[in-house]
DNA sequence: TGTCGCATGTAACCCGTTACATGATTTC
DNA sequence: GAAATCATGTAACGGGTTACATGCGACA
């Protein structure tokens, strides 16, 4: 069997340049931080290993945008047999699944510790999730997504007026609400019982 | 920063055998799918990475048993060294968190693909989350992790006779079903959703 | 006859992470 | 004066995956 050519992550970038219009590579560091994050994950580095990767395959472009006292500005934007990959992997059934939480890792071996230490674990979790809850909600009425061409003078922006965000989009982020929702009441529950547990 | 001596996915073999007491590589991949599904992955070649990590770090002992006709069995079993490195690690806040899913990435950059395969993956998703769901009823009801030392002549038996199980094991089992719902009623809401999207 | 379970791994690859490097501008 | 933002990356490392290798016994 051969290698893939492409990646998860590599649609991801695709996806995102679709989905959002030519960028540089630092700012689809933070669209995906913004958007994605509910699915998958992404260094600053990585994504520039991506956009080579595409590069190569020819599905995106690059433009140069000079500027005086900073790098010059690389602005992607994707090709045709770009929006042709991500179409054809459209079709393709996903393969990947997986949960990696080193906090759970923690609690299911919590007999080998400290109560208190689980706790101080739980807390700090239940504050984690609270504020990736509070991001998906502001992502939800403050991302417009739309595949606007790009503004030579201007950067993407994510506070941009709610244009009427697409629908998939916002299933993602009712999954994403949902999911931390989920998280959170379990984190309490789990909460309680390691208390109740102490006092014996 | 000096690399670490070991990661989460350490941590996860070794609490397995903290767990459930001395195993095989092969017993322990087993195992790891059964109860480390909700929050960490492994393949079996890692698996014996780790083990010879451990061993290495003295975490881990081994002990062989000889067999006619088949591989000798290479029983591992936590060290004094192990139990207090397992410890240690308990008390140190968690630090990753991450999910990483093809079929919410294909949703999302669903404009660019048909209704038709969207949906198609849809219902793969339904059918693999369904098992998943089963498979965390029953190891709710059938596996009772209990520090039991190793027994020579036999495996570690999945399908024991229910003991008592360990509350924290108890508790993740719960969030494993309670994620498993939440995404099973989200994928039916995003199905309906695109299935009205196309009368139209 | 062929696939599955048991049981050991190794080799190759690369995604993903961490750390490093540069340097002007703005903000505290 | 320190830290954050903008903006480009490269180098090194290793976790994680896939594929390969071996070989017996049981079961369809």
């Amino acid at each position: 069997m051969e290698r893939p050519e492409a990646y998860p992550i590599t649609y991801g970038v695709l996806g995102l340049l679709a989905f959002c219009g030519p960028m540089t590579g630092y700012d689809l560091k933070r669209m995906f931080d913004h958007i994605l994050s509910p699915m998958w994950g992404a260094t600053q580095s990585q994504i520039y290993k991506e956009l080579k990767r595409m590069q190569e395959l020819g599905w995106v472009e690059m433009q140069r945008e000079e500027q005086e006292s900073r790098p010059d500005r690389k602005i992607y934007s994707m090709t045709e047999a770009g929006r042709e990959a991500l179409a054809h992997w459209q079709t393709q059934p996903p393969t990947f699944f997986q949960l990696r939480d080193e906090l759970l890792l923690k609690l299911l071996f919590g007999s080998f510790g400290s109560p208190e230490a689980l706790l101080a674990n739980i807390r700090e979790g239940i504050r984690f999730h609270e504020q990736r809850l509070l991001a998906h909600r502001q992502n939800a009425s403050l991302i417009p997504p739309a595949n606007q061409p790009h503004q030579p003078s201007g950067r993407p922006d994510p506070y941009a007026a709610p244009a009427e965000p697409d629908i998939y989009f916002r299933l993602i982020t009712r999954f994403a609400i949902a999911l931390e929702k989920t998280y959170l009441n379990w984190l309490q529950e789990a909460q309680e019982t390691i208390e109740q547990e102490q006092e014996d």
